[in-house]
RNA sequence: GCCCCCAUCGUCUAGCGGCCUAGGACGGCGGCCUUUCAAGCCGUUAACAGGGAUUCGAAUUCCCUUGGGGGCACCA
């Protein structure tokens, strides 16, 4: 196949909002075919009417978009092969459907839901060890259809699964794979209500739209053989199959929402940048050799190949996502972190806090705040005394270290006296006084400046305190430290 | 229960018969730097699930066991 051919797809259900497995599908699939100068296509296989959720197929693109991953054919998109929602195309699997039941490849079942259910119960307490569909209208005559019809039973379409025989496919991560036939179940391809199943569904979508290559979890391994049968009754040419390595969660589980966070946009909300979760992603069953983890998406597309894929399935571990983001973080320049993180400081700093903020002002915070910060979301978190008038904290943590009242007022005291002389206020300038200061009255600097932290910030892990203390400005500096002389004056708390 | 897949440090992984006394990264731990917290730098911790077989030689090949995962719907 020449590589021009190369069209994928990643074809969500609507069902909830895309999880990170998800999404590591879809980047896998979007990286194949950028790659290889291919197509990458977005279906929406809205086949469930039961279970679809509302607002989820634009919380699938949403992922997309923002991790960048953009789509040559699906919805908003068009494209020669649509429509690109499974709910349009209807008609398309019922003529199909109906192609196979005219040459004797499917049959019409009038077995009840609750006949079904009741026997798979049956069949699991009694530990049968085939529990599939027992056929019971494989082989209706005309007269038993009719009479079926007659009781107004709608029937589900069949799929006739040869009772004998193997089926064998070959998966490009995993190689030759094989399944009895007789472990299958003639499963349903058209439902009672008019909606094809995801097999069916699936399968003429996938060869009316060209598609070469099939990348998809590992846990639809096992519906493939049932795939690659309904290929060879149709007499199409199935096409290659890859599946991925899971991602499971911590409890080595198949990840789902009981795992908390999973769904993508919540780590955005998290403050997690588009770029690390791409790299991080990337590297969750995919690595380029035995030393690259920081990795940027053009490289990952210039470099990304099928053979590389790890079998394993992964688990997934937000340390080293945290890592990543920081060390993400950490290479953006304070302007564009501040664009990017400005609003979580619209949206978390207290609302006492005057809108719009000082993007300038915003930018000069952050560059303090970078190189401690893992998530965009820490920064206001953080950050909050570099914007409110007046900071609050017990009292207690000015006399850290054994400090009595009367000292730290008297050093607080004299750090304002010089610190209203200093102009311009400025790290460079706010220094050297502030030592001396404390050389003259034999304080070690850090009780000194630890001392001023609690006072300009009203915390005690902070950035620099002269870089602090510059960006808060000398007035709010000031009426800090002397507010914190008056707390230190009050009566001792109880 | 049956079927399928998988199996290297706690986690992500490199390794595709000799380069492995198994490499990198995150985490953990220790140290340096230092006005706090970070960042950075240095060091350290820790793995080939078990057993057979093939081979001069096995983390790498084969088999069995064990373990884990996935599937067995008119859900995808």
């Amino acid at each position: 196949m020449s590589t021009e051919n190369v069209r994928v797809r990643y074809a969500p259900s609507p069902t909830g909002y895309p999880h990170i497995g998800n999404i590591r599908t879809a980047l896998f699939n979007w990286l194949f075919a950028r790659h290889l100068g291919g197509k990458f296509i977005v279906r929406i296989e809205d086949t469930d009417q039961s279970r679809k959720v509302e607002g989820a197929v634009e919380q699938i693109l949403e992922s997309l978009r923002w991790l960048g991953l953009d789509w040559d054919e699906g919805p908003e998109a068009g494209g020669e092969y649509g429509p690109y929602f499974q709910s349009e195309r209807l008609d398309l699997y019922k003529r199909y459907a109906q192609q196979l039941v005219d040459v004797g490849h499917a049959y019409r079942c009038y077995c009840s839901a609750e006949r079904l259910a009741q026997m798979r119960t049956q069949m699991a307490e009694r530990k049968e060890s085939v529990r599939t569909y027992d056929r019971r209208c494989r082989d209706l005559s005309a007269q038993e259809q009719a009479g079926a019809e007659s009781q107004g039973i709608v029937p589900v379409i069949r799929f006739k699964v040869p009772f004998e025989g193997e089926t064998t496919f070959h998966d490009l991560i995993r190689g030759d794979i094989s399944f009895a036939n007789a472990e299958l179940d003639d499963l349903v391809l058209l439902k009672s209500d008019g909606y094809p199943t995801y097999h069916l569904a699936n399968i003429v979508d996938d060869h009316t739209m060209e598609v070469s290559h099939v990348m998809r979890a590992d846990e639809w391994l096992s519906s493939t053989p049932r795939h690659v049968l309904l290929y060879a009754a149709f007499g199409w040419t199935p096409p290659l199959y890859a599946h991925l390595p899971m991602i499971l969660g911590p409890d080595k589980s198949k990840l789902s929402k009981r795992h908390g966070a999973t769904a993508l946009l919540d780590y955005r909300d998290e403050g997690y940048l588009p770029e690390a979760i791409f790299n991080f992603l990337a590297l969750l069953g995919w690595s380029l050799d035995d030393k690259t983890d920081v990795i940027g998406r053009e490289d990952l597309v210039k470099h990304f190949s099928l053979e590389r894929i790890s079998r394993t399935a992964a688990i997934f571990d937000i340390k080293k996502l945290q890592w990543m983001n920081g060390f993400y973080i950490r290479q953006l320049n304070p302007a564009e972190l501040a664009e990017r993180a400005l609003p979580c400081f619209e949206k978390q700093l207290p609302p006492q806090v005057k809108r719009p903020l000082d993007v300038g002002y915003v930018s000069q915070v952050v560059a303090l705040q970078q190189e401690r910060a893992k998530t965009l979301v820490e920064f206001p978190a953080n950050s909050g005394f570099f914007f409110v008038d007046d900071v609050d904290y017990p009292v207690d943590l000015l006399l850290k270290g054994g400090m009595t009242r009367e000292r730290a007022r008297e050093l607080l005291s004299a750090s304002a006296a010089r610190l209203d002389a200093v102009a311009p206020f400025d790290m460079a300038r706010l220094e050297p006084p502030l030592r001396s200061l404390a050389e003259e009255v034999s304080v070690k600097t850090g009780d000194l400046f630890g001392l001023l932290r609690i006072a300009v910030t009203g915390r005690t892990a902070a950035p620099p305190l002269f870089q602090t203390m510059a960006v808060v400005g000398r007035d709010k500096c000031l009426r800090r430290i002397r507010s914190a002389i008056d707390r230190l004056s009050g009566p001792a708390t109880p």
